[in-house]
DNA sequence: TAACACTATGTAATAATATAACAATTATAA
DNA sequence: TTATAATTGTTATATTATTACATAGTGTTA
């Protein structure tokens, strides 16, 4: 079986490669079904098959689901180990998604303590508003 | 046609009171089929008819979905008018669910500011952990 | 009142998203 | 080599959500 060694160490696998090149290609978050139609062409037919490269591709950091649109990207941060944390703003009018970089509201959230005594370990959070061109 | 006014003057037709009802009653989010399994017997028979509650609710902050999870809470908090904004905190074991009323955090989201000129006018958060019983 | 627009409802069909179950294959380790 | 685990392929089905259109109630106003 072809396997490939990333940065971390980490294998992928055959499907693992073609979605997650499929993901890094686009532009714009993926769908799971549209990312489907796009790895037909390489052999790559139900599915289970996109959604198993999918869960795993998650599970290592590679790329990250917006929950609210049931849409993948690529985490463009290199040392996203740290991983399965993530912050996208999203226009509500031209639909552009982009990962938030800034440190401040992750350490903010890392660090958030409330009277609940839950202990938490990642967060997932999307900023609606208006980006510059649509504003 | 049956109209209740709430605090806020705001209708709730039938469907939506039933629905709304529903999720109040329940000490947990609901998904939308075991919403629409649960008003069967009230007379709501099909998708589009909890939908459409659901939607009208999410409008005007009655109730807010979890996107992670596709299920659906009541919003507790009574002046919840600011809305659409919302903060949870995800047990990743007894998978309990909470809002968040911590206003910090919220204050934090709301004022918010990077650098890439996004207006930022809402938020979704979910922060995962685990909680008090299950660490 | 009749005509109109408007909102809510009911209903059937189907679209879109995701998983279960199991067989077949390939990779790695003992 | 045998066993074991991981990956893949495949079919079917479960779950979540919307489209499209018909029907009925409500409110306004000419």
């Amino acid at each position: 079986m072809n396997k490939v060694i990333n940065m971390k160490q980490e294998f992928l696998s055959k499907n693992q490669q073609i979605v997650l090149e499929t993901i890094k290609n686009s532009n714009e978050p993926l769908k799971a079904y549209s990312i489907l139609f796009d790895v037909k062409k390489k052999g790559i037919k139900a599915p289970p098959q996109v959604y198993r490269a999918l869960d795993k591709l998650i599970e290592i950091g590679k790329i990250h689901k917006i929950e609210s649109k049931n849409a993948f990207v690529a985490c463009k941060n290199t040392n996203c180990d740290v991983t399965k944390t993530t912050a996208f703003s999203i226009c509500e009018k031209c639909e552009n998604i982009e990962e938030i970089k800034d440190t401040k509201i992750s350490k903010y959230l890392k660090s958030f303590k409330d009277n609940s005594g839950m202990n938490y370990t990642r967060y997932n959070l999307e900023l609606f508003g208006l980006c510059k061109k649509c504003k």
